[in-house]
Order: structure tokens, then C-alpha cells, then sequence
DNA sequence: CTTTTATTTTGATTAAAGTCAATAAAAATA
DNA sequence: TATTTTTATTGACTTTAATCAAAATAAAAG
């Protein structure tokens, strides 16, 4: 089902230290430059992993919160939901990707978070690492850049709710979803979304019609190539021109 | 402009102890519980106090991050600009509340802050603050929480730009509004607005006219009274009910 | 205090997306 | 493989909010 492109090539170095911290930790540790004694303290945070089948639940709202997940392989989808059945997709998440930051501030889980796919994750028990993080002030300031560009994340998604219509939104996705695709080595113009349109639609703020149509109009004009799940990018150029300048960081 | 029946009683302990820690760590200090030592340490983080006039930038987007920014008094706004003149309003922020921290992930602020009353602000120079809660876990973790509360109050204004029609969009500002006023010690059901209908349609995703036409709607249904910016909230509950059960804490 | 500018309200019209419905296609299950 | 279920597409129609425009009100500046 994945593309077949994929490097783990970035991720030989902490898979040659530490069995689990492999690839689940590339999005914390890779970028700080931690020497063995530090990776090897990590290794002890790290220690359970957790494999999630499709349509599983990694976390449900309301439970409490322990750890914090690090997307090992898989694709996940997290999701609000409102006592009066209104729900709203807040992310999709792809290997290398940190869940549960939202969990942090009420030591709750204030979302669902499902597995799209087979995923597979790392649990870091999240008193650990702020013990870690004392002792080494690079993770420590990792992690607090991590948290920040959710943020971050989360006001481009805001701005794209609040200003842009239907076919900008599907544009700003396709892009941003070529874009992490293509980070992790698979093909940046031909992949496979793992969600459906109605997901689409709840992550955009759209009914599934509406994203079908969006669809359908970006065939149309040859930007893209549609086959169901299936998505190939014909011409980037223009699909960035119809997202109108906006960068495509969400 | 303000209310009348504000109170700085919760303040007084920090007050007592720091000269400018006083009102502006309130949000990022008191809960923690710190002893004398530990404040005093907190004292030098916060050295520096600023005035902001109305209109004014506490910061703008990409200039270099230095410092965060715990709201002392007053009122701001803060608002994601794109090149082609989209512009979002991502949040406002009264007395206690702390701006800036979608600047930690590049190091940069990815967003302007403007007054919409004079403010005074007090600067957290973030480098001290790591250090600082290196040595003070419990800062350090409720740092953590606001960081993630941040975050969760995102997922809420996506689920409202995402699921909500005007009206309940407006009931829900007005709403969070209400709260935050109350939790201050002003008037949950009587307040003046500092923002435009264009800054409050900007944050909810509407244009202005909408904006108008929703409180001029619900105070035809004798829900609220409106005199420009002066609201009056006349029947909490109905104004509740038009939300449909979604949680306001957004 | 008067003038100018900015903001707000309201109406008429248009555009965009939602809803309802039918069909088709794909995926899951028996 | 056949059947059921889920997912996707498309059309017709409705609802919602945006746009355009004018007037009224409030705030700021001279």
C-alpha cells in the first residue's frame, strides 16, 4: 500500500544505538546532536512500542494521559468530537510525527486518535522525558520547537479554514501531503491518500461532495489525476498557483 | 474602557515578592506554587516591562525571536499575514495570557501582535526561561501545559471555522469572551469589545456584514443586547443552546 | 465644535457550498 | 466468487454567506 521509494537511510544512526528509538525518534533526536551517553538515556524512555490496526484506537478522548507517541510506520488520523456528534479531523499524522502534545495540558486526551493503516508507534512516557530533558538542554529545547511549530501548524490550518474555498483548501492539502510525502522519500507527485473523502471534508471543513467536486474540477484541468484513493500531481506548478501564494507548511 | 470590577487580589503574592513578575507570571507562575528562592530566580527572567500603545506591534512577523510576552494589562490581537493580503486573526489575548509561542520553532515570529487597547506587556527572554526550568521541574511543566493548552484551543477554533454556522460561531466567541472577562473578575454578561466586527469576522472566518447580521440577530431573539462594541449578554443559557453543546473554552 | 474618517448596520443580489438523491465503483465480508 | 457494505461521483435544488451598495452612526483629528 505504501510507496516504494522509502529510505530508512536517516535513520541508521540511532537504529545502530537504540532498538526502539529507531525511526520513532528521528523527529525528536536526529536534528539535536545527542552523543551515545545521551542517546543511550533516551533509549530508557522509549522502551514500549505499540502497533495499532487499521481503523484502532491509539488514544480516545477523555482517557488519561501517560505518553506521548512517536509515529513509527503507519499513517493516523486525530479527531474532536462533540457530545452532539459534530466532529472535526485536526490532523493526519505520518511516520516521524509526535501525538498527544494536545494531552499535556489537562493530563487528558482531548481527541481521538485512529490508525488510517497498520501503524506502528513508540510510547515516550512523557514524566520521563521531562526528567530527561533537565539533563540535556538540546532535547529539552527540541521538544519545545516541536510543540511551537504545532502551532505553528495549527494557525495555517486556521487561516485556511477561515479564508479559503473548496478548491484552494483541496489544493493547500494535496501540497502539503505531496510535501511530507516527499520528506520521507516517496514520490512527491504519484501516492495513495489513506483517508476518505468524507475525512478530507472533516479536515478541511468541507462535505465530502464538496471535496469530490474539488476533485473532479482539478482533473478537469489536468493539474491532477484522480483514481479514487489514488492521486497523481500533473502539473505542481499550477496547483500551487491555486492555493494563491499561500505556503504549503500546514 | 475596562470594566469596573476588576481585582488584582490574585496578583498580590507575586506582587509582594517581584516587582514586575507581579500580575504578568500570574498565568505562567502562581499555579506552580513556587518558594521564595525560586521566584527570585523568576525575578531576574522578567527584568524587562513594555509599553504598547494601541495600534501598536508587540512583534511582527519575521522578526527574531527573543522573548515571550506574559499580557501585564491591556488587550492584543494576533493575526497571520499572507503576501497576496489574506490575513486570519489567530487569536486575542487579555491580562495573564502569553504570547509568542509559535516563535520557538524557527526562531522567529510567524505572526503579528498588535494592541487593541494600550498594553503593557512583560518580556520573558526565553533562553532563561529554559534554563531557569531546568532547575525548577515544575516550571518547566507548567510551562508544558500552557504550550499545550495553546494547542487545544486551536483544535476548538478548527472545530468552529471546520462545523459551525455564523450564528453559533458568534455565540461561541461571545461566549469565550464572557468566560475569560468573568475569570478576571470583570462582568460575564456585560463587557465592551476591543475588536472590529472585520477583527471578529477575521477570527471567525466571516465576512464583517455576516458578523453584523449575526448579533443583530440574536438580539432580535432578546439573547444579547448590542450597543457597538457594548454587549450585553441577556439569557446564558439560550446564548449557550445556540452553540449546540460545544464546550466554550475555546 | 466641526469635519473627516472609520465602523456598523441593513438591503438586494450573487456566488459558494450544503443537502438530497441516485448511481457507480471499490472494498470488505460471507 | 458472490454479496453486502462502504466509499465516491454527479446532478438538481436549497441554504448560507459573500458581495455590492447605501445609509447611519461613532470615533478621531483638526
Amino acid at each position: 500500500m505504501l510507496p516504494e521509494r522509502f529510505s530508512t537511510k536517516d535513520f541508521d544512526v540511532a537504529q545502530i544505538r537504540s532498538s526502539c528509538s529507531s525511526c520513532s525518534l528521528r523527529e525528536l533526536c536526529l536534528p539535536v546532536g545527542l552523543n551515545d551517553e545521551e542517546v543511550e538515556s533516551l533509549g530508557e524512555v522509549v522502551a514500549h512500542k505499540r502497533k495499532i490496526l487499521r481503523g484502532g484506537y491509539l488514544h480516545r478522548t477523555g482517557t488519561k494521559f501517560q505518553a506521548l507517541y512517536a509515529v513509527k510506520s503507519g499513517f493516523l488520523k486525530t479527531c474532536v468530537l462533540e457530545e452532539d456528534g459534530r466532529q472535526q479531523v485536526t490532523g493526519f499524522h505520518m511516520t516521524g510525527e509526535l501525538l498527544g502534545l494536545d494531552a499535556i495540558s489537562a493530563d487528558m486526551h482531548t481527541c481521538d486518535a485512529i490508525a488510517l493503516e497498520d501503524s506502528e508507534v513508540c510510547e515516550i512516557p512523557f514524566s520521563k522525558l521531562e526528567d530527561i530533558s533537565r539533563t540535556i538542554p538540546s532535547l529539552m529545547h527540541r521538544f519545545h520547537k516541536i510543540m511551537s511549530r504545532e502551532i505553528v501548524r495549527d494557525h495555517g490550518v486556521m487561516l485556511l479554514l477561515g479564508s479559503m474555498k473548496a478548491e484552494e483548501r483541496l489544493a493547500s492539502f494535496l501540497l502539503n501531503m505531496s510535501r511530507r510525502f516527499a520528506i520521507r522519500g516517496y514520490s512527491e507527485t504519484d501516492f495513495n491518500l489513506r483517508m476518505t473523502r468524507e475525512e478530507i471534508g472533516s479536515y478541511l471543513g468541507l462535505k465530502l461532495e464538496t471535496v469530490s467536486r474539488a476533485f473532479s474540477k482539478l482533473q478537469e484541468e489536468a493539474i491532477i489525476s484522480v483514481n479514487n484513493k489514488h492521486i497523481q500531481i500533473l502539473d505542481l506548478e499550477r496547483l500551487k498557483l491555486k492555493m494563491g501564494n499561500i505556503s504549503c507548511s500546514t
